[in-house]
DNA sequence: AAACAGAATTACAGAAATGTCATGAACCGT
DNA sequence: ACGGTTCATGACATTTCTGTAATTCTGTTT
């Protein structure tokens, strides 16, 4: 699991963040709540190990920042705060867990992997893709670009899932043909060519960005990237 | 919200309901674990405020057993034992978080409600439907009865979801109107007759218990019971 | 630049899905 | 039991979706 820890005393830094890489977990640590939010906010961790007390943004500030810009990333607190007061309010401002120091690291460790498993456990199968400002409601079926409906037939909608279950990557004519068509053998056709223009005069057409990129010889892309 | 308190000790248990009742909380309290695991594998609570040591069952073995039956319901543990050990013991047998008695109420509804909240708001809109053996998943578009897949055409498909998601509620034809079709008047036509008497040839014929029942001067519902 | 292969596009035809209508059955009050 | 209403079902018409094939376009290689 992929953890960050946010704390300023060095030594209880390195004491947490060798633990936690010592029991098999990938660790980024820093010492402020600048760039403990930074790194929240742009990657992509099971949980944080935040400390209440910090130079620049302190660990409610950086917790209440966070949510409001909606990551439910789980978040256990670390305080030298052993009020009840303070174990509750931290709780309230948006801390999963609270642990005062001084604490024994095992029951760090069982706490955080318990808030990121947790969390994973329940995590549904995405039902949403993304893609530039083109959106998949998997459940709605639903397809907007740049929020504006597209409608799409049945075998192109299920074309571009494929391709977006596959964004960056290379989708072969063999893998589309399993996928979309269910078809274990090459029909000699040109089905995927057809509904491969079909899909793209409704999602690219007078965009001045195009999505759907094709790789010569091999098959069809679809990414971010120009 | 709703909470189970499974507690022997009678002040403690008196103690906790009354101030989860206070608090604005729906509370069912016992104490024993059985009746308890009873009730949480029956009920459908919000979390679980559950004693390590207890009559007949005690709380690990509770926590255990919830958790092989694939209930991820959030559980707080409570227990005298204050050791390190005990506690790590505790999180790792099912407990989302663990409090030493004496405890604080103010912290024990504190890390509740943040049990409970967390749980609610990561849940995914729910992709699997079912009624008795008729199963329906929503992101791969297939359903089953009996563990035989079924074909359904799209109208078909949309129709049964709309039953299903009201499962043993009648949904009127002015309903299926607007969700099915997306008419906000009414076409003065069948269609809705038509599309019943398909997909009760494709889910209920030949089946010895029918699961769509119509509701005469009303509309249609499917329903578990006969 | 010519020749070629892979890909894009268009038009068309067959298949599938959906809706309309007509007929008959089931239900409900009198 | 009768008549009216509501619902079920089968046949047919229409629309939508999908695949094929012919043609054009594009990029690559010689």
């Amino acid at each position: 699991m992929r953890f960050l820890v946010v704390e300023d005393d060095d030594q209880v830094r390195r004491y947490v963040e060798k633990g936690l890489s010592e029991a098999g977990h990938n660790v980024d640590a820093v010492d402020n709540g600048k760039d403990g939010l930074f790194l929240a906010a742009t990657e992509n961790y099971d949980a944080l190990v935040v400390d209440w007390m910090l130079p620049t943004v302190d660990g409610i500030t950086l917790l209440n920042a966070l949510r409001a810009s909606d990551s439910n990333i789980p978040a256990l607190m670390l305080s030298a705060r052993s009020d009840v007061d303070d174990r509750v309010r931290g709780l309230r401002s948006g801390a999963d867990d609270y642990l005062v120091k001084p604490f024994a690291f095992e029951e760090l460790l069982a706490r955080l992997e318990v808030l990121a498993l947790r969390r994973n456990q329940v995590e549904a199968p995405t039902s949403n893709l993304q893609c530039r400002d083109l959106h998949m409601d998997l459940l709605k079926r639903q397809v907007y670009r740049a929020n504006v409906r597209i409608d799409l037939n049945p075998r192109e909608f299920a074309l571009l899932e494929c391709l977006m279950q596959n964004k960056e990557q290379v989708v072969t004519r063999t893998m589309l043909l399993e996928k979309v068509w269910n078809y274990h053998f090459d029909p000699q056709t040109n089905v995927i060519d057809v509904h491969i223009s079909r899909l793209r005069s409704k999602v690219d057409k007078g965009k001045d960005q195009s999505l759907i990129h094709t790789v010569r010889g091999a098959g069809y892309k679809i990414s971010d990237a120009a």
